[in-house]
Formats: structure tokens, sequence, C-alpha cells
DNA sequence: ACAGGTTATTGATCTGGGTTAAAAACGCTG
DNA sequence: CAGCGTTTTTAACCCAGATCAATAACCTGT
């Protein structure tokens, strides 16, 4: 498994990349430029930072980092994860393009857990102190920034629930619907979509094993719900996986 | 509201209650005042509600209420819990004085879930409206509720980590360490303390069966590490119970 | 202080999903 | 396009903790 952080491996040229602008943003409106004048995002947008993209094993943030900023997913994906004094690993999220990471680290100014790429991904870094500055001037950023982190913990707290209550059945027909629900936000196909993540992720993520992921997944097809060919996933029948998930759109 | 039979367990009379300013709230450094100063306490304090206390068994907030305001607990303690669609209860945090509930409103405008006092507790509401004024003029403030919503995002992937990958045991001895190092810094006993929720609250919490407490609660005083008659906690050996839990503190 | 409800403990049994193992299907890289 | 590590699937067995059941301790109001 590779493993490097950003340093090496610049494969394409930046300056391309350089040149898009919050405001041309394709994402502009699920990112914290949402609810925003023109004329404040492009002040928003002479803070951000706009690095290389981020190849697929690459980490973004390793736990114990100082603090700097959050990072705005611009495409591809993103995973998070804490890993437990013991060595155990628990994946906290999978971000996609307009999601928002690190707000879990301005409490300690340490970044409590790691970000990996699950493919090459672009981001944008936006450093905090600079941004605090901003929200204090802007009254619909700063909202959107507690917006955005209150997302967060009804996120965590909905998964919290899953994780306690639901059987694997239901664990993972809630992560199928919550993805599609975020690939349609997106403009992405909520019927089919590609799944970004091993299926190991998605087993660690929900609390079970990899094994019962692919138990699942040839259940979720012989009741004719899905059909999932490798990383290839199709709803087939989103009312009734919806049904058995508890109707649950958590994020 | 309703005005109550206050006799019972009131110390002080209601009017001294109404005259506590945040200025002089024995909290306040465990608050949103850390680190604010002198003037910047009193301007916060104008904004913030003070009521009459919630009794034991009270709902503070249910689910579906217009989000107005943030909560700060001033004593006694609140549990929050969300209901799922098909009615399961998730209790997602213990409340004790200085921690704030409600940020998790923000982001739908609207109480994602449920707020109970587990004993008579007096809580402030702090209008959420006029805060995010106050937290635009003040840097300090601003950054203050930045630190607590960061801090429930980090309790809540902890617990995330908790849930999914340790034992019964180990769940429960985190549990006890974690309230442990939180009554310490409200200055009371790290080593004896009362646990204010049942056990169905704290196996509920852990994603445990209350039968599972209970033999838990055995174990760890076979053990040595704990003495437990009914509320009443007394930790006899916390280097090993840290150990055994994995020497988490979250929160 | 006692009746009736709630909360806690203890014991016996059951089961969902973990674990182990091994084969099958990928997907690199040279 | 062959060889090899990785990921995924399938199958057999097992166990931590749930569930069921019954008792005990406890409030709380009258």
């Amino acid at each position: 498994m590779l493993s490097q952080t950003v340093s090496s491996n610049m494969l394409k040229p930046a300056n391309a990349k350089h040149t898009i602008r919050c405001q041309d943003c394709r994402i502009k409106q699920l990112c914290l430029p949402v609810m925003l004048a023109e004329s404040e995002i492009a002040h928003l947008d002479t803070i951000v930072h706009r690095g290389r993209p981020v190849n697929k094993g690459q980490h973004l943030i390793q736990a114990g980092d100082e603090f700097s900023g959050v990072f705005a997913v611009r495409s591809g994906s993103i995973k998070t994860y804490t890993v437990s004094i013991d060595g155990l690993e628990q994946i906290t999220g999978f971000y996609l393009p307009g999601e928002i990471i690190g707000f879990d680290a301005i409490s300690s100014g340490v970044y409590p857990g790691f970000a990996k790429a699950l493919e090459t991904s672009a981001v944008c870094e936006i450093p905090f102190s600079r941004l605090e500055q901003l929200a204090a001037e802007i009254p619909g950023l700063q909202h959107q920034i507690f917006r955005t982190m209150s997302q967060e913990i009804v996120k965590d707290q909905d998964l919290m629930l899953q994780l306690n209550k639901k059987s694997a059945e239901q664990r993972f027909g809630s992560f199928l619907v919550n993805l599609s629900f975020r690939f349609g936000r997106r403009g992405l196909s909520s019927q089919r979509f590609r799944l970004p993540m091993a299926r190991s992720d998605i087993s660690n993520y929900l609390g079970l094993a990899v094994e019962t992921i692919s138990r699942l997944i040839a259940q979720l097809q012989d009741e004719g719900l899905v059909s999932i060919q490798k990383r290839e996933v199709e709803i087939l029948d989103m009312h009734n996986l919806s049904k058995l998930a508890g109707t649950n759109c958590h994020n």
C-alpha cells in the first residue's frame, strides 16, 4: 500500500488548476460560498489555497499535524479516520466534492485524525485564522461555517444511532441511500454510481466485517433492491431500499 | 413556561438565580466566556436568558421544535437523544455544567433531537441570532463557539470508534474514565462521584443491553478497579481502569 | 409503612455477525 | 499477457453480548 505524504508525484501542471476561482467553481453552491453575494465569494476566494491534486492513497492530513486550516474537496473523494491508542482504525467519514474536512481540529489545534485520498482528488485549503477574520466581516460566511459544522455533528449523531441500534443490513442500506442522495445533489445520477471506497472501508465505517459486506451485497441483490458489480452500483428499488434502511438520509 | 412547586430541593431563592451573571458564574471558565475579557463577558451576559430550573424528567428541547438558541448547563445534568423513524432512541450525550446543547440544530433550523433533565438543573438559553451578532464583534467569542462545536465533533467521532471497535468492557471503562475526568474539571472529585443517569441510559448510550451494564459493574468490582453502589461510583484503580479502557479521555 | 411501579441484578439460553480458511476474481507491473 | 499481490466472495464454525425470565431492591405517593 502506497502511503506517501503530499510532496512528490506531481503529474499535472498546476497552472490550469490555479486559475479556478470560487466564483466559477462548479460546486460553489454545495460549499462555503452558499448564500454569499458575488463580491463576498470573491473575497473568500482570495484566502483559498489551491494545491496540486492529491493522488490516490496519499495523505492530505496526518493525525498530530498542527492545525492550519480546513480542506474543501473540489473533486474526487477523501476518507477520514482516527486511530485509537491501541491502533484500531475507525473511518469517520467519506467526503465528496463540496464537503469540508478538518473542523475536528479546531478544538485542540491539532488534527485528531488522518485524511487520505480514495482517488486522485483536488482540494482547496482554507487557512483557518484568515477564515475566522473573514467570517467576522461576512455574516453569511460565519453562518455557513456554523451550518457546516452543525451538519457534521448531525451526521455523526446519525451514524451513532446506526451503529448502536441498526442491523447490518439496515446499516448498509442506509449507507447506500445516503451515498445515492449525496451523488444526486452533486448533479450525478442517484440511481447509478461508482463506490469510491473499498469493501474494507465500508465495513470499517459501518462497524462490520468485510465478509458481512459481501454477504449483504449478495442478499440485497437477491432481494432485487440493488445490482452491484465490483464498485458499480445500480439502485433498482429505492423505495424499498429506503424502507429497509429506515428511510434515513443522513447528511 | 409553567410555574411549578419550587419548594423541594431549592437551596437558593429564585431571585438569586435571576441575578447570577456570567461574570460571577462559578463555571464561566468551562463555558463560552473562556478567554474573554471582563467587558466582553458582560456583553455576552446581556443576551443570556436564565429561566427557572428544569425538573428531573422535564424536556428542555423537543425534536422538531424550531431552533431558537443553544443551552448552557449551569447546574445538574441533561441527556440528549435522537429518535429514528422506526422509533429507536439513541442517547447522543450527557451534558454537565459548562457544556452546551443545541449546536446540532443550526444546520436545519430545527432541533433534531430531545434534551431531558436527568435531575433538577439550571440552564441558560442563548438566542442564536444574537450570539452570532456578538460573535462577529468579539473574535474570542467566535473562536470559542468554533472550539466548542469542534469538541462536539471530536466527542462524537470518539464515541463512534468506541461503539465500532471496542468490547463492552472497554466501552464502559471509557465511559467511567471520561465522566471522572469531566467531574474533576468541574472541581468535583474524580475518584468519587454520583452517576446522574440510570443504567438504561448508560446501556443505550454505549449500545449495550442493561443487563450487560450490571454484569460489567460486577466484573469491574471483582477486578478491584471500581466500587459502585447504586449510583455512587468510587474509582479504586484509575491507572488500570484507563489501561483497560484504552487510556482514552474523550471530551 | 405498604401497595404498585420502576430500576437493578442475576442466571440460562440464543443468535447475528465475527472469525477462520480457502478459493476466485482483479489489477498491476514488467 | 504472465505472474503475483491485493481485493472480494463463499462457506463452516464460534462467541460476545442480546434476549428471555425471574427475583430483588428501590422509590413515591397515599
